[in-house]
DNA sequence: TGAGATTTTAGCACCTGGTCTTAATACCTC
DNA sequence: GAGGTATTAAGACCAGGTGCTAAAATCTCA
């Protein structure tokens, strides 16, 4: 009893593991990769609460397509929670493990970029903006999980330019601190 | 006849536009949307060449699940043609409609920017590296279908810390030009 | 007005990848 | 060899289709 209840706790985390690799993998191919009767898959799926082929396919399909559809409004890469034009703006990023830097717990670079260029573009009231250059400091490290809250000032002109300071924090901890130098074009 | 067949054809676009919108709608629903039989919805359907509801939910969760894949990865934005470790890398970025800065055709910086970053990353042999700061200056801009050209060159060490400087260019036009410091953290 | 063509609809058998239930069989343990 | 668990098989059913045939509705034009 005891050996036989392992292997069926070693077949369904096989089983985990295989539906986690290919989710679009049918009954009958689970079967034959664990070598056991379709029968067991579905009892075991039952017993794990593991949806059917097309529930999970399904759900696939919403989740990446949701996904998708939020990540791709790139341009606003967290929430711009407030703004006076031309003055300042503050926004904040939820942060989550699909940004991880490799395997690590650490937030992306690019994110914390991302979230500090977009609000440096915001703060400005004008239109047709573009980054002219930037310079930037990484002071730590968010980690996942982290909500990053990103404050943008507008600075002075300078010859038609604008400079727009940004600095990013986790909680009172400041991890990024950028300037960024955009140029306004007349339209 | 003239009539009919003109009404059929602004049935099966309504018919694609219906699909296009909501792809798990089901012929049954799409039956009712248009106000005629399943039968109808299945003869147009055939006539299109549109799949089945379950092959069009499979695509679309394939395809957003690749695009998420090859977008979440977002370690190596850009393909690494080549490199020599602690030397230098170069890669290649195919820019896309998506990549666009509000309703321009102008590449969004902070894709310039990944691609920069990561290829910096990438230049360095170690495992755990951070970005220590960085500081970069826009030349130019990328239009959408641009191929971004990046090139990392691993400088000298400053401390425990390595410069790297990397220069993006559109054909030979340059875009970008950047210097990351980044922290090698030994294991 | 009515024959002929086209379009729409209905009906039926079949498919996949499941569901749920019941029952038989295999296997292990004592 | 009995008792209990684990596995498998078998049968009925379901959704959302395919593919085919045939009937009904509608249009067109002489």
């Amino acid at each position: 009893m005891l050996k036989s209840q392992s292997e069926r706790k070693i077949r369904q985390d096989k089983l985990a593991k295989l539906i986690a690799l290919n989710p679009m993998a049918t009954d009958n191919e689970l079967a034959a990769s664990l070598n056991v009767s379709i029968s067991t898959v579905r009892l075991d799926r039952a017993l794990m609460g593991v949806p059917e082929l097309r529930e999970r396919i399904r759900t696939m399909a919403q989740t990446a397509l949701s996904k998708l559809q939020s990540l791709s409004p790139s341009e606003v890469i967290g929430e711009l929670l407030d703004l006076e034009p031309d003055k300042w703006a503050l926004s904040v990023l939820q942060t989550a493990k699909d940004m991880a830097f490799r395997f690590t717990d650490i937030v992306s670079d690019n994110y914390v970029y991302s979230q500090a260029s977009s609000i440096a573009v915001a703060a400005i009231k004008a239109a047709n903006v573009i980054i002219d250059s930037m310079r930037g400091e990484y002071k730590g490290h968010a980690h996942v999980g982290d909500v990053l809250i990103a404050r943008a000032k507008v600075g002075v002109n300078h010859e038609g330019r604008k400079i727009v300071s940004v600095r990013t924090r986790v909680g009172d901890k400041e991890i990024f601190v950028g300037r960024f130098i955009i140029e306004v074009i007349e339209a």
